[in-house]
Parts: structure tokens; C-alpha cells; sequence
DNA sequence: TCGTACGTCGTACGTTGTACGAAGAAGTAG
DNA sequence: CTACTTCTTCGTACAACGTACGACGTACGA
């Protein structure tokens, strides 16, 4: 499972083959249906790793910063493994860690006072904003806010027509010059969601 | 392109080769290959079909209410073509309508009196929940509000003990019992969105 | 000593993306 | 009409894929 998921990041999800992983961990092609019935089982076992790795909101604070410190741990570990994001679409049962995530989040809201109709709404909500966050990330074609200012100028601004993409050019070049930093961009959202769903709660 | 989406469509992108969109086309194989470089450039043409499907944000309206057609649409298209989802993570390079799609929305946005960098901000939030909502909604495991309720009893909650899974239990059973309809929870964080970036808006 | 279970893997089959180059269709110039 | 170019189609071939099947060695309890 490590070794898949070490394979996945370095070469891409694409690259994972029964094959090559096999290879990476000196083991015959067929050794590994040992383990795992299918590729889709091995697939489906790399999401509950990843899932794994994001931190459950911590339990002795305020709803706000347990809610804030396990979506900015999600974000750092879906950007690690950015396959992942591509891979929920398409598979439907969620693994145990996910399960004991989804509830350690449900359990967070509820006891922080929102109704239960209401925490699924939020839980909703701040999954969405999570998982979108991290696919549109993916899609950056750059890492560092260096390398984007240096695509942006290079790249970029010559392919946008001013008079076709006026909004566009003027967005690109305020973010060229104020500098694009994902993990402030994604506190910034964070924040006003987290604000947005305060007045849910119903105090105890 | 048409025929490609079609078939991704009705039997999943992982199902879509070459050879099964040429024979659906009732060509050769290599044929297809005069028309498009590569498969991976068939898959961004691809993407970008399914974004002129989008409605673009009325003009005439106020910018809420233009953001809230726009994204109700988005999520309309994105569950009709839920790989297109899955396939955003690894195309790295946005085509003409997703272009055309992004400028009508910065467009809307900076119109509606926010500053520049506060445009780019809510752009980020309102297509993280967009992609991440569409993300969601393509892993359920059911299409209807009255499947939901089926599998909800047959397969949910007899998987989920309840002195491990509480609260998901409790909230498994109220959903069945209020119903889920992914349209009315979609519109839900959406104005919650919506309502949060109202304030930052500077008034001309 | 032997049966059973565990773990590994070689071979083979059908399918994939696509490089290469041949071949027909259609248009243009003389 | 012919000769030549450009457009469009596709057959073949190759390497890599997922995996069904069955053979194989090893460990261990009886």
C-alpha cells in the first residue's frame, strides 16, 4: 500500500501499473493479487491511506479551530497526493478511515450545537470547499508562487487576448504583483465559511 | 468530441478507448488520430465541451442571483458528466471555453464592485464548492432521493455499528427520514457562499 | 511422512495507445 | 485529360496493461 502510494505521487496515478509496483517492491506481477483482489480493491485501499493521513479535528477546542485545523491538514495531504482527488469521482464505498473521519467531523459539529440536519449541511459544505480546493490546486500547472509569477508573465498573459480576456489579464497580473500563496487563498475561503455557518449553531 | 462524451457518459470514462469511439463512430481506430494528437488531447477537448455546457452568468441580473444560475448550472452539467470531474486533476491546461467561462465569471464579480484581488478570492471559494459539491455528489453510491432511502436502510446503516459510528448513525437515519435531494443541499451552501461574500463587495 | 494452507509467480489472453506507412479521395495546374 | 499535391482513412505491429489459471516451494500440525 506505502509503496503504491509512493509510486502514485512521484509518477502520477497513470503510471501505476500491477506491474511497476510490483517491480518497486521485488515481487512478481501476479504476487500481488495475494493481497488484493483486483486493482480497483488496491486503488480503492491507496484512498483510505490517504484518508489516513489527515488529521481528525482535535477535540478540546472551539468548533471553528478543530473544524479549521482538519480542513487545512486535508488540504496539505490532498496536495500531496494529488491523484486521490481524481480517484473519489469514480469510487463510491468509503474505506474505514473515512468513515471514522466523516464521524470524528459529524461528531465535532453536533456537539459544538448545530442541529443534525444542520451539521450535515455544514458537513457538506465544508467538504465541498475541501475537496474543490485541492482539485483546482491540482490543476495548477505550477508549485511555488515563484514558479507562477514566472509562468504568469511567460506563459500566461501571452495567451490571454487583452481584448478578448480584459478580467482575466487584470486578475493575472494583481496576482503576479501581490504574490499567490494556495494555503493563504484557502484560510481566506475557509474563514468566511466557517463565519457563514456560526449562526447555525444552536447554543446549548 | 460529441460521440466521445456520449460514450464517457453512458458507460464511463474508463471504458472510453480508441478503438470503441472509433467503432461507435464506425471508423478505424487510427482514424481519429488525423483529427486529435493524442488521447490526452481528446480528453481536454473533451473537458471542454462539457464547459460550453455551462451557462455563462446572465448579464441583466443582480450578481448573486447571476452567480446562483451559473453555479446551479455548473453542477447540473458536472453531474450529468461526473468523469469530466476526475479528469480535471490531471489536465493542467485550460481550453477555450473554460476560458470564456472564467472571464464572464471575473467579469460578473468585479462589475458587482469587488476589488481585484477580492474577485480572485471568491472566484477560488465559489468554484471549490462548485467542483467539490459535483465531486461529492459523483461518489454517492445513488441517483434518487428514494434509493438513497433504500440503500440507506439496506446497506448504510447495518455497515455502520452504532456504538462506533454515532453520530453518523444519527445522522444517516434523519436524512432518511427528511429525504436528501442533492439540487436543495447544493443551493443551500450556496447561499451561505453567496450571503459571505456579499459584505466584501465595495459599493460604487 | 503427509495433507493442508500460505505465499509466489510464469505463462497466456485479450485489450490498450499509438508509430509507421500505405492507400484512396479530392482538388488544382498544366 | 494528366500529373501532382493535399486531405483523409486505415491495416499492421509493438510494447505495456489487467488478470485468469494453474504450478510451485515452503511451513506446520497430525
Amino acid at each position: 500500500m506505502a509503496e503504491a502510494v509512493r509510486l502514485a505521487d512521484r509518477e502520477g496515478v497513470g503510471e501505476l501499473s500491477m506491474r511497476r509496483l510490483a517491480r518497486a517492491l521485488g515481487a512478481g506481477a501476479m504476487s500481488l493479487y495475494y493481497y488484493v483482489a483486483s486493482k480497483e480493491e488496491l486503488l480503492d485501499a491507496m484512498i483510505d491511506v490517504v484518508f489516513e493521513e489527515i488529521e481528525l479535528p482535535p477535540e478540546e477546542t472551539d468548533w471553528q479551530s478543530a473544524m479549521r485545523r482538519r480542513a487545512v491538514s486535508a488540504r496539505q495531504v490532498l496536495a500531496r497526493h494529488p491523484w486521490a482527488i481524481g480517484l473519489m469521482e469514480s469510487r463510491t464505498s468509503p474505506g474505514p478511515a473515512n468513515l471514522r473521519h466523516r464521524e470524528a467531523v459529524t461528531a465535532c459539529l453536533r456537539r459544538a450545537g448545530f442541529p443534525v440536519l444542520t451539521a450535515t449541511h455544514a458537513n457538506w459544505l465544508l467538504d465541498s470547499y475541501v475537496y474543490g480546493f485541492a482539485l483546482q490546486e491540482a490543476s495548477l500547472p505550477f508549485d511555488t508562487a515563484d514558479e507562477f509569477a514566472d509562468m504568469a508573465e511567460d506563459v500566461f498573459l501571452p495567451q490571454l487576448p487583452v481584448d478578448e480576456f480584459p478580467y482575466l489579464n487584470e486578475s493575472a497580473a494583481a496576482l503576479v504583483a501581490a504574490g499567490f500563496d494556495p494555503a493563504e487563498e484557502f484560510i481566506f475561503g475557509l474563514n468566511l465559511v466557517l463565519a457563514a455557518l456560526e449562526p447555525l449553531r444552536v447554543p446549548t
